[in-house]
DNA sequence: GCGACCTGCTTGCAATAGTTAGCAGCTTGC
DNA sequence: GCAAGCTGCTAACTATTGCAAGCAGGTCGC
């Protein structure tokens, strides 16, 4: 009965993982999942549990929380946080990396138009 | 992976199901599930889904994320946001332009000694 | 006593989550 | 050519979720 919501849920770890540059299978080792059922899950064919989320999540290193809202499990509003922030909060950047990060991302934004990120810290 | 921590769960939900006065009927009913499987839950037998539970805080009107952390669903605090995570869910950024970013933060943070993510020879 | 109404629990059964084995396609090297 | 190595996907299976139907026990008024 709710096709779209775990669709979009699909397409989106889909994304999280070419970004992490990681094969199906790479993920789905990484996960303790089974390649097929990955597939399966990336093409919203089936429906992860909130268990199989969790994996995924931490082998995504992303926060379960944002899996969880993306897959319709979690409605409130929790952590916007921005690239801005998390930059800056990053504990691997030294002050120098962490300029050229953000130099980065606003000029990125900016050719994408749209917006008006004057917020800057 | 995860296989004893549901034994909790189950006692917390009817913890807050006696604290709302509810018989096992009525919150099955609120929730949209049947009484025999609450009843399973509660007694730690079933392991409920992501969906059973997010319908269960509704019913029981409590945070979805406190649920969750009970499951063991949840392990981190709520803003441990990585930038990882932050530029993946950028609404400013195209998909090609979050690779490019991203692929500038791994090779940043791998210069600076720590690794983010898997190798990708 | 006996229904009518609660309470929570047990028992099959249908649906589906998640698995293992294997397929087709596409590169790279011999 | 073709074997070895990836890539993602299909098919057939097992295990588990979540359900409808029904059971045992308690409490009420009659």
């Amino acid at each position: 009965m709710n096709e779209s919501k775990h669709g979009d849920l699909g397409t989106f770890i889909r994304q999280q993982r070419e970004r992490a540059n990681l094969s199906l299978r790479r993920l789905a080792d990484k996960a303790d999942i089974s390649n097929p059922y990955l597939s399966q899950i990336e093409r919203g064919i089936r429906k992860p549990s909130a268990e199989i989320l969790k994996s995924l999540s931490r082998a995504l290193e992303i926060s379960a929380n944002s899996l969880y809202k993306r897959a319709g499990l979690i409605d409130e509003e929790l952590a916007p946080t921005s690239v801005f922030e998390a930059i800056g909060a990053d504990e691997r950047l030294d002050t120098e990396q962490k300029k050229v990060l953000l130099d980065m991302y606003r000029a990125l934004s900016r050719i994408n138009g749209t917006v008006t990120t004057e917020k800057q810290e």
